[in-house]
DNA sequence: CATGAATGAGCATTCATTCAT
DNA sequence: TATGAATGAATGCTCATTCAT
């Protein structure tokens, strides 16, 4: 089935911004692959920045909202942690592009949509703070540095975009599998708990 | 004491391209920053592509030299482990630039100086390889997934550019002492090693 | 009634690149004289040389077809060579700078370029020698150069484009008379055939 | 012997200046093919159009110099004619790079350098109408159009420093001996006399 | 809904030239 | 005599954006 053109600019965008970048990626760039004049672009979008924060928002704001759905109702931190990594580990393997832009563009928007990219993005690692302290008071994690540890675990997990391919040797569930366990080693949960 | 432009240009590439990346910093902004004209700047480099490619050269190659020091004559894979972090998240800590520079920018690069510059990566990364194919083979080490491990280690590592501030409530040594710790857990190092 | 714009263009660089040289004429000069916008040429050619390029392949093959027109059904060597001559001087006074660039600027084109205008022009000068070689057989031309008589008498005609102004003494149709008899006289056709 | 870095700048203005043009030549081209840093060249020219300017003066002084001596105590108009032709030609072959610096680049001038120019070279043409008018006036040339035939001739003898090569077919005699017979029967010196 | 035409501003790079050494 | 360093101005070309149709 056909995509409309307003789709058809976004995953345009998507590709090029996460390939070769904000600005390296031409306003013409983005028509061609659209398949659309760039005049025509302009339907569909605002500037170019504001084309790229829509995405950026969109992407974080699904994940949020993905991860809201997955912490529903549970309430053991090793499992908390275990949903949260699985969603970021699974979402950075299945659309790597979408969280390469929203990941590395931070610093091309304008403070006024940087703040509200940045917003979400707080709300949405606060869920995996929350986390951590909980197991932490519980006692069935152990660090002595759970902010760091926290930051840590977010960009390993965010590397997940820049390398894995489903044409590789894992499996989505392998990769997923395997970085809830550097998660959980990483917080020190006690191996007879894994 | 006074730094030669030649050594100003390379700062002001540095810092430029780390914070506003290649396509975002343009030859003025590295003129200005340099405190030359840009007419001037092309005694000091070639194009802007192959003063970018030097850069990533350049910091590659004191990366993998020091650690080839660092690894001289320490067989133990849990020590070499801990050097190779330790030596890692140092250099990312006291050189963001430079490290961020190196590692978001090898897709902006032609082929041929790409070709170089991953064959460097390729090397240094081939150290943590090796350590941690020792340390699986003495028993130390406990992975069933030795690869993503070591990719997951050094983006983890990597990320610290991106955060990591001296002002902040970790020393250098600290830092590095966690990061230390978050690999030798990911690694399945029994706890009574550490 | 308006010229096009693309026309404008194709004037003004006729213009300019036989007056200035195309090495002298500047991007915004072509665009000062097509009254356009530097950035508005870019809708109407390709680059500075494609643009040449076209220029020269078009007035060459606008020759060519003229000559073609002139000789067809003609035999008489005498009358070839006069038509020729009279077709190539009459070019030349009256669009010289046209010729001016066809005739001065092959050196500036790439090898492809070069290569396909190259090939026109031989062509061209392949009718002039099949009209020196057929007068020779039959008796009616006398030289012991036909090679070096037809590059000369070529030069000759260049010339035109150079100096030759309607404002002056010679009628367009003076002037390809004298041609055309200096030509006759330079292949030495008896003086009663003229 | 080694020449002079005076002699070699010169040398390469003539061969580049002939072969790109004078707005196709850069002054580091011109340093470079005169072995000499681009500051250097300074010490041996004042501009680079002055450099330009100097060796078409130079050269047409030259020429000039030499038809003097040449016409030394001739009366004759058609041995006249000859001997004009004979110097020009054989100067334009075996010296095809000033004399193309000279004959195409007037247009580049400044109008200062310019009027000198056009000056000497209208002293030496002058050498050409003298000897056309004489030999109308002993009723040895025949032409209704002297002055198109001194500027035809002319256009013609310069374009051998286009086309002649040693290497060709033409010895450098045969080629001039050509051309003098091109001249006299363009000018309509009966048979007898040649 | 779509685009050809248009542009001011900007791009990386090169220009001819100067000057202190 | 020679040059490395330096530059203001210019180079050919592309940028993101607008607008009349």
């Amino acid at each position: 089935m056909a995509l409309t053109s307003r789709e058809r600019v976004r995953r345009a965008a998507v590709k090029l911004f996460a390939t070769k970048g904000f600005h390296g990626t031409g306003i013409r760039d983005l028509a061609q692959a659209a398949k659309l004049s760039s005049a025509s672009l302009y339907h569909y979008m605002g500037t170019k920045e504001q084309l790229l924060a829509e995405i950026m928002l969109d992407c974080l704001q699904r994940l949020l909202d993905a991860a809201a759905r997955e912490l529903d109702g549970v309430d053991d931190p090793v499992e908390r942690i275990g949903r949260l990594v699985t969603l970021h580990v699974t979402t950075h393997a299945r659309q790597p592009n979408e969280t390469r832009v929203v990941d590395n563009h931070v610093d091309v928007l304008s403070p006024r949509a940087r703040r509200a990219v940045v917003d979400v993005r707080d709300t949405y690692e606060q869920l995996w703070s929350d986390a951590i302290d909980d197991g932490l008071r519980s006692g069935v994690f152990a660090t002595t540095q759970p902010a760091a540890t926290r930051i840590a675990l977010l960009e390993m997990c965010n590397g997940v975009a820049r390398w894995y391919s489903p044409r590789g040797p894992l499996t989505l569930e392998q990769l997923a599998a395997h970085y809830v366990q550097l998660a959980h080693r990483a917080l020190g949960v006690p191996d007879m708990r894994r």
